[in-house]
Order: C-alpha cells, then structure tokens, then sequence
DNA sequence: ACGCAATCTTCAAACTATCTTCAGATTAAC
DNA sequence: GTTAATCTGAAGATAGTTTGAAGATTGCGT
C-alpha cells in the first residue's frame, strides 16, 4: 500500500515512516500542505495520512480540494485538539477517520489498513479472482487449491495487479507503487521484469492460467475475465 | 494484555498497576477522565479499569462515549460508593463488571481477567490449538500431552499468537502488545527473535511440531489449520 | 538487606532469502 | 532487417533471521 503522510513535526514523521514501511508500506512525505498538494496531483496513493494543524494553511481546506477531483486516496486525519467539532467537520468534508496525538503507531496503522481494505476491497479480508485466493490477513495466496509462496514484492504486485485488474499499468506505476520516491533514482525497470518474471511462474506452476499479459510498449495487465 | 487504569489516586492506581504487570500485563494510567479519553480513541486497550468518582466530570459520561464507538475494550467500573442505582446505571451504559472500594488486587485482577476472556476467547478458559492446550487460570501450557515450562514473554507471545492465529503478526505488533509504550524506544527485534526462538525450541522439544511460520521480511504466522 | 537463580536484553557473528544488476537472448513493431 | 522493448538466468549485493553467549535485570528465599 502506498501511503503519504503530511507531517511538518520531523521527528514523528519519522517514526511513523519508520513504523508504517516495517509493516511492509511504501511511504513517502510532506512537510507542508504545499508540498502535500504537489504530491498528490502527480502520483497515486491508497492512504494519505493528513495532520491538521500545519502552518501553511488550513487542512480542512487541503482535505476539500483532495476529495473535489485530485485523488482517490483515503484520508485519515491526525489532530492534536480532541474537538469533536473538528472531528465531524473532518470526517464531512470526505476524511475518512480521525486519530487525536499523541497516539500508538499500532492503531494508526490499524487504523490505516481499515480505510484502505473499506476503500479498495470493500472490506473484504479475501479477494478471489478466478482461481486466485488471496487472504490479506494471512498475507497467503492459493492458485488453483495449491499455497503459493509470494515474496514480498511479488506479493505487493499481485495485491496492485489485482486492485487494477483487467486494467493496463504501465511499469512506472508498478515501480511507483512499490518503492515511492526511490523509484526515481532507478533508470531501468529490470527489477521489475525480474518480479513479474517470477510471480507469473509461480502462477503458471501451482496451476493457474495465465493471467498477467504483456501490452508491448505500455505495460501489463491482469486479468480476471473469461 | 493491555489494561489502561483510570483513577486519580495516584497510590491506588500505581498499586493496580504494579500488581497487574506483574500478572503479565502491560498497563497505562490515566489521572483524569479528560487524559483517559485521549488515550481511548488512540489506542486500542483490551480492559479500562476506570474509576467512577474523578473530579473532572462524570464517568457514566465516559463510558457512553466509549461505548458509542470509541473503543472495543472491556469496561471494569470502581466506585466508592455502594450505590446499587450506580452500579446498574453503569452496566446498562455497557460497562461489563463492576467492583467497590475497598477490595483485594487479587479480586480486581480476577475480574479483569474474567472480562477479558469473555471478550476475546468467548469465555473459555482453556484454549486448544491442534496439540497445544492452554489452561489460562494455570497459565500452563500443555503440548503434545507435555507440561511445557514457559516464562512470562514466552507466555504472552504464544497467548497473542493463537488469538492471532493464522495471521501475519508483525515483530513490530509483537513488541508492542509486549512492552506497550517502551517499544517505541527500541529499534531492534532482537529480544523479539531471542522469545520466539526459545519458544519454538520448548514447543518442539516438547513434541509439537512447527507451529511458528516466519514470514520473511514481514513477521510470524501462527498456524492451527492442518 | 543479601546473594542466588531465572529471566530478559544486548551484542556480534553466521546464515539465508530476497532483491538488484548485468549481459545476453528473445520477441514485437515498423 | 533494424530497432526498441521485454524476458531470462546467473551472480553479486542487501537486508532479514537465527543463533549462542555474555551482561543486565528481576524475583525469591534466607
């Protein structure tokens, strides 16, 4: 999952970083509203992490402009008032939750993962696609009635593939998704292939069809039709 | 388990305190009803001991809100009065036991345990798991017909893992259910390795088989299925 | 209050899975 | 046929895990 967390205090956009990408994450920062927006309007994220109280601006107002037309991302809000007015202004306008500091980087991240599994899979903790089961609690994948052992990466691509089915991406969105801004320091996607490579064999040889196809020149596609 | 203990008296509650850690627990304090509901909506507790009579407002107030949508936790109510209108108030309010001052630790200890196995295990007080059966008023772990010695960690760990069972558990999430608030301030797992490692060695000495999965790069899973 | 024993935590080293790079082979488009 | 994109296998680099042993800490009995 790809998340952005607009934070201006350092040291807890750190540790929220740190916490979020051990729990296998991909995060990228802001540190001001400004920087926030001009993230948002170039790249995809599933979860913005969106602290109320920053500087340069008003959040309420960052939160109106992400939910008019700029992003499909969840929002969850971090505030340092425990204001219920505050509260239901944020969750009106389109926030999705709402956590008050100080708080535990545990239910923040639970907290996370239930905006984004209500937004993307429709709460659902399983999803099947044709003969491909992927439990999301057990992180477990089963192709064709056989458990199928996913890296990491290879599992995050088939999670992406699968958020995305039957749609094209392109391998920058792949390598986006998967390591954020880092992406950028990459010139070629070898490492990409070398991943795609491999979950399709491992598809292919617990017994599932083909579902990752190539569109020559623009990227992959998954699919679960037919 | 994790308990937050709402009381003003400091002695008292640091008195519940050092006897419910010792029991294994991990414990946080609230002096005021104001400080209780910040660390409520922020952190998921599994039992609030809280105290009815604090100066800064009213605690069926407080256990409204909590039960509105706050927080999933078990609710132990302590008041000094003897009041039975009080008392059914609060459990109709959706509080689960109710204890009066003065009483025993040992008796607020039983209670809370009480609460929480009602909540989590469904009341059970043994919980089996393919071979290994857990007596949680013993606090004894049988595998594979074995008595097992475990220390308290072990304990805790095996107790979070089967109420996760089949889950990935993060060491991160481990750490934290664990030492709570301080595992914050550690950046490495190694004790985490060190009690998963003694626990599988005392669970497979004893005759059980690999109950513990690592999944690498993202924590441990703890199977019951086949 | 003291010392012993059990437990918890830290540290460093060996080990392993995974990720990335590289170079060459293959394929698709024109 | 030529070019650019994709695929593949193998090797090197990195990051995550396991392990043993030693140093703290805690708890308990005297």
């Amino acid at each position: 999952m790809k998340i952005l967390i607009v934070e201006d205090n350092p040291e807890l956009s750190k540790n929220i970083e740190s916490y979020l990408s051990k729990e296998g994450n991909t995060c990228e920062t802001a540190f001001s509203y400004h920087q926030a927006v001009d993230k948002v309007v170039s790249f995809a994220y599933d979860v913005i992490i969106l602290d109320l109280m920053l500087p340069d601006g008003n959040g309420l107002d960052v939160i109106k402009s992400l939910n008019k037309d700029l992003s499909e991302a969840g929002v969850l809000i971090i505030s340092a008032k425990n204001s219920l007015d505050d509260k239901l202004e944020g969750l009106n306008l389109g926030a999705d939750d709402y956590i008050t500091k100080p708080f535990h980087l545990s239910e923040l991240n639970a907290r996370v993962k239930a905006i984004y599994r209500r937004k993307n899979f429709n709460n659902k903790k399983i999803l099947e696609c044709r003969e491909i089961t992927v439990d999301m609690d057990a992180c477990s994948v089963v192709v064709a009635g056989n458990l199928v052992e996913l890296t990491k990466k290879e599992y995050e691509i088939l999670i992406y593939f699968i958020s995305n089915q039957n749609r094209v991406v392109t391998k920058q969105s792949i390598a986006e998704h998967l390591w954020g801004d880092q992406a950028d320091f990459y010139d070629s996607f070898d490492f990409v292939y070398q991943h795609i490579k491999n979950l399709r064999k491992k598809i292919i040889s617990a017994g599932g069809g083909d579902y990752i196809t190539t569109i020559y020149g623009m990227g992959y596609k998954f699919n679960t039709l037919n």
